[in-house]
DNA sequence: CTGAAAGCGCTTACAG
DNA sequence: CTGAAAGCGCTTACAG
């Protein structure tokens, strides 16, 4: 039984002939029809909806209209699972990271979620932890098994070569976030940490400062690389050279960031300024500058990385790097959702920038 | 062509060979195999696969080894998309809220995730803005469309009776984490911020704080209610009377945090001892402190709420209340998973406990 | 521009 | 304890 209005009548539910008719009642149908009925209340072939439904442009205009205002009237829209089913991939988007800050992480997924909006996919999130032998199994596992469409790998996991070589295997997509273009352009987005470490570096050297002190990160992780080098090189061209004792590796905590500057405080001469490679070490330069009963900006001027909340709940508040890490984001998963042939031939970049508030200035005379 | 022994021999591939007959080579079939490939290579029909699959017990214990043992020689998984079309609904958890702190959400996630891991869920992120009138519009889709398994939902979309009730129309699981029992136990997780409040209080009191300041969260908050309350009702037994005027409604956040303490700190007599319901309005109790040059603890006691890593993060280190966040989420994503039949009669419950750090003590003579 | 047939990898309903 | 048939809601490959 078919009807070919485009616009089918409401009908009143009996019995007998609700018990034998196919369902056409849009009410009923409410929320849960399906290609079939979508093709039989239309009058075409399912193939013709699954044409309206893919942008297919070989569908006459009424037709697709047609389609297009039952599919408006019942609500319908197509079930991602069996659309998955025959397309031997998934709709779903997977974020896959090694513990980074917990604003990292929600930043990143507002970010991606901002460019899924109303696209049909979803964002699954899946940590990990890279210092398990066995962790690129177990994300090959879930792409694989998911069929996921794409993965976003932020640092530090978009920094093994060997996950994105195993995810290449599997044919699965990927975006990689890292300071450094690791990959094809096709599948990074590079923030430019050497450059936001060099600006830190003019900056405090512009303020007067000469004796500096550097809490970088893991020396494993390619950003503590970028974003301490760039300031080692800042400071060279301006010709301040930093001994390696006025270096300390960090561990991207606050605990490390305290343990960092005391050390550095202790030493002869004291330095006027620290930067540190992220927010949380620098929020551990405060607590320990405070212990010591010094000031800040008076005694010590501060830099942090990142510009998180507690970035600017510090006080005095403090002067840091802005990473846009929810752009980052967006761009990540658009990149999963364009087209392949899209495909740029430089990677996107992405600049951090100085941000300057209360934690730093000129040094006493 | 059927190979019936329970370890198929490896084969060279042929060209002539395999082009014709159906793969059996257990190296191709790796990370791919099918439920048909399984079905084949034991000798057993598909279905039987699917009972070993889904865990029923009408299989012969001998079969059932034979199967597992394949599968797991292949790393054959099933297929979520297959099961989820056949069974009508997804292997999929959702996340829905609103807005909570990074820190909030990220240990949610990971409580949810050691629930659901090695269970073939996942978790499917899902934040959304309850201010819009369409909001519960676009959790049903989002759950009706994904055939959503269950839905957890956190503060302060599950204080939200016509959420609760738009996924019970359309036969959504759902498990709400509220601060006072809104639905059956079946569906909720209780935190006792009530108690915690009271906890606060107490411990205030016990210090000799008799001028006491409060800086509550929105009022719409389910969770303002308890925790001032439970602090107000703590006071009042201890014959402590906290004025009206003594009291500031923030909204959670630091800036609120600042407004509320220079506000409070302004009054004649000025507390001696504030209690904000939430970390981050503590923090912002300590920026107003600092700039009126009053000490914490020495001139003023400041208690938070959640143990956020910014509570010992601050100097000096924030007396808080502990919430268990992961336990919440872990929970919440157990029962979603558990036997609908093991419905508890008594709704779980998680009571969050007082950390003293640095940040109170005995106010000055 | 359109459609009938077969198939994606599973499960349900039924029969034995 | 086991299996053949039909079906979940889509798409591909082919034909017109």
């Amino acid at each position: 039984m078919t009807d070919t209005t485009s616009r089918p009548r409401r009908r009143v539910r009996t019995t007998t002939a609700s018990a034998t008719a196919a369902p056409s009642d849009p009410v009923t149908l409410a929320g849960k029809a399906t290609i079939n009925d979508i093709a039989r209340l239309t009058g075409v072939s399912k193939k013709t909806v699954s044409r309206v439904i893919n942008d297919s442009p070989l569908v006459h205009p009424e037709t697709r209209e047609k389609v297009l205002a039952l599919m408006k009237q019942l609500g319908y829209s197509p079930d991602p699972q069996a659309r998955g089913l025959a397309f031997r991939r998934s709709f779903l988007i997977g974020l896959v990271y090694d513990n980074p800050t917990a604003q990292f992480i929600v930043n990143m997924q507002y970010g991606a979620l901002d460019a899924l909006r109303d696209s049909g996919y979803e964002l699954v999130v899946h940590p990990c932890d890279s210092s398990k032998e066995d962790y690129i199994d177990g994300v090959r596992r879930f792409a694989q098994q998911q069929k996921l469409h794409g993965v976003i790998l932020i640092p530090r996991v978009s920094e093994d070569e060997q996950l994105a070589t195993a995810l290449r295997e599997i044919g699965v997509r990927y975006v990689r976030i890292a300071s450094i273009p690791l990959d094809q352009a096709s599948n990074m987005v590079v923030t430019h940490d050497r450059r936001a470490g060099t600006e830190a570096a003019n900056y405090l050297e512009s303020l007067g400062h000469r004796t500096l002190g550097l809490i970088t990160g893991p020396r494993r992780y390619r950003s503590t690389i970028e974003r301490g080098g760039g300031f080692l090189a800042g400071l060279a061209e301006r010709g301040i050279e930093l001994p390696p004792d006025y270096m300390f590796e960090g561990g991207y905590t606050f605990e490390s960031g305290v343990a960092g500057a005391e050390y550095l405080l202790a030493k002869s001469p004291r330095p006027t300024a620290i930067f540190a490679c992220n927010d949380e070490m620098a929020a551990g330069v405060y607590k320990a500058a405070m212990r010591r009963g010094l000031s800040i900006p008076g005694d010590l001027s501060v830099v942090g990385y990142d510009d998180s909340p507690l970035a600017s709940q510090l006080w005095p508040a403090l002067t840091t790097i802005h990473s846009p890490i929810r752009d980052l984001g967006r761009q990540a998963a658009q990149m999963l959702l364009a087209n392949e042939a899209a495909a740029p031939a430089v990677p996107r970049t992405v600049t951090p920038q100085l941000v300057v508030r209360d934690s730093s200035q000129r040094p006493k005379a």
